[in-house]
DNA sequence: CATACTAATTGGAACGTTCCGATGATTGGT
DNA sequence: ACCAATCATCGGAACGTTCCAATTAGTATG
């Protein structure tokens, strides 16, 4: 069993037919009688042939990959995002090609170019962190099969797979305010993040309607890592009238919040209520459990990789976005349950 | 702008120039006239052409792609795992293609072989459970780099990169020991798994030097994520005589079998010890912090990365393993920190 | 100004597939 | 036994690059 450069010609000659029916043979033709079949089949595995697939796609003009794009892998909610579209995209006979950005829009911009070197037949892209809209609306001169998933950004009409963002804040924020806070912050994010725009926004709605506004003085900015997290909980606990309560831009900030917490000596839940986005694994297990807004990321990574299908296979550009539905899941970091009667009274 | 379809003879039409001259301007070769190379770099950005990497490997007979292989990507051992080679890989012109197998070898199977119709050009493979021998040794007819990373399999003469971890459960089972316990458990894994060996070797290796071996009877196996550790706790503390602490196969496992302690109302490192292995981003923030033994996982990612490199670009097959340093890292989830002084007598 | 170089550019074959149109083999009807 | 129709197979061009060998332009030397 000889390596490497066995080719078609070679299983042909192997096999004694022409390449035409190895070709016809390997794309399982109903054309070619069972007996060649049975031959090609068998020179195949004698030489050790392996399709090249390459050199298939320069004939076709078109590639069986489809690139991920995703901003942080190192990250629970963007590592189970990928599981959900890989998922997605089994047994539709596209391979998935998948690159982390680590958040940086350079390193975003050479995987971008690397993936339409590599011709890949549609894109799904969690975009990093200040991606600019021309980035993205250049891509194969608009003319890639592309969809934005978990993150928007502003001024690009891409199709757009996220969860129902404000109004999942919305909700976090009304919770807390039905447990009788009154100074509540939002923590993490950035201006460069579509997606705080939403949550902050949504947050700033139920203030707003609970005629809690305070300005934006609660509103602080962070990575959206452990260690944004615990920063901002620490600001916002220096300033001189300190919240009692936060909504965090997603779980991973939750945690830092709560680790920071901790190493205050406050317990999340009984000395200062948190909430997260996103309901990642670990949110169930952490200790308190983490209050957060669910939403179904394995499922929002199916949809987004459906919708790329349905582009691809109907050759559209641009379908409806979707908007998936959040729900607020109620553990420990709230407070809710420690002390259900005395809600009323845990801010001062 | 048109799109798609531009290529490296529409360039050399549009600035004059024949399509050779094109490809040496692509390559960055000295050898064209400074003018030239300004009138086809003008023409490419006019046209809006992308390069068809495709093609160029058809030709060169080899490809720019390496191929990463991973077990579970929804495990944060193994995405930071990918993030190191990811960076590993960094600069050195080569894409890597991420694939997620599941932990199904069947899945594996199917990435591999889509992996080698894209003639990738090595492969680092961390290997679904119960993998095979031949599934790997078959690659490109055994002619292809390949570093197995994390997980070694048994029977097979592959370049390795590993943690030490028959050493690493050892530390971890002796601590524990010296701590007082005398009944300790080894949970998560299985036979299928060759960590496992290494690591329950570990673990006997300990218990046998003090005079402590109970058999297997308190080797459990089980799935290596939450649920696992969950389940395999519970089994534990069903049987007639319970040990009082356990060696976990992983820091997942550990989560899951700290999450069992709280939900029976029991505290780890308090009422049980727990140790894991791997030293996730989360070890150190869960509550309590969980003792575990750290494996320098980015590195060890980089550290496939380069062997790999390294055997690519000298042509090697094999490289000599490499065995990563580990070390214990004492936290709460041990019991060590809770009552320095009382170690002695934590078990009855 | 011819010659001998060197520098710059070029045409065309090759890489491994697919697929069109053509050819050869087989079948069935009369 | 012959013709038409169908079935199976085949040859060759094409896909977008790279690179060799060949050609042309340019420059220094005598």
């Amino acid at each position: 069993m000889p390596s490497g450069k066995v080719t078609i010609v070679d299983i042909a000659r192997h096999a004694g037919v022409s390449k035409s029916t190895v070709s016809l043979v390997l794309q399982g033709s109903a054309r070619v009688k069972p007996n060649t079949r049975r031959r090609v089949r068998e020179a195949i595995t004698a030489l050790g042939y392996v399709y090249n697939r390459g050199a298939a796609n320069l004939r076709l003009a078109r590639s069986t990959i489809v690139g991920m794009v995703i901003n942080d892998l190192s990250n629970p909610f963007y590592a189970e995002l990928a599981v959900g579209i890989e998922r997605g995209l089994q047994g539709a006979g596209f391979i998935p090609l998948i690159a982390n950005t680590a958040e940086t829009p350079a390193r975003q911009a050479q995987v971008l170019q690397s993936m339409q070197e590599q011709r890949v037949v549609g894109l799904i892209i969690s975009p990093a962190r200040g991606t600019s809209p021309q980035t993205l609306s250049d891509l194969a001169g608009g003319d890639l099969p592309v969809v934005l998933v978990a993150r928007p950004v502003p001024g690009l009409d891409l199709t757009l797979v996220v969860p129902d963002n404000r109004r999942g804040a919305q909700m976090a924020t009304e919770h807390l305010i039905a447990l009788g806070h009154r100074r509540i912050a939002f923590l993490g994010g950035g201006r460069d993040l579509a997606v705080q725009e939403d949550r902050a926004g949504g947050y700033r709605d139920a203030l707003t309607a609970a005629g809690l506004s305070l300005g934006d003085t609660l509103v602080i900015d962070s990575p959206t890592n452990r260690d944004g997290g615990r920063s901002a909980l620490e600001a916002v606990l220096r300033l001189a009238d300190p919240p009692t309560a936060a909504v965090c831009f997603n779980d991973v900030v939750a945690f830092g919040a709560c680790s920071a917490l901790k190493a205050r000596g406050m317990e999340p839940g009984n000395d200062f209520a948190v909430i997260g986005f996103d309901d990642v694994a670990d949110a169930r297990d952490m200790m308190p459990s983490l209050t957060t807004v669910s939403v179904d990321i394995q499922g929002m990574g199916e949809r987004a990789a459906h919708a790329l299908l349905r582009m691809i296979a109907e050759g559209r550009r641009r379908l409806p976005d979707h908007i998936g539905a959040v729900e607020l899941t109620v553990r420990e970091s709230c407070g809710a349950h420690r002390r259900p009667a005395e809600a009323g009274r845990v801010p001062a």
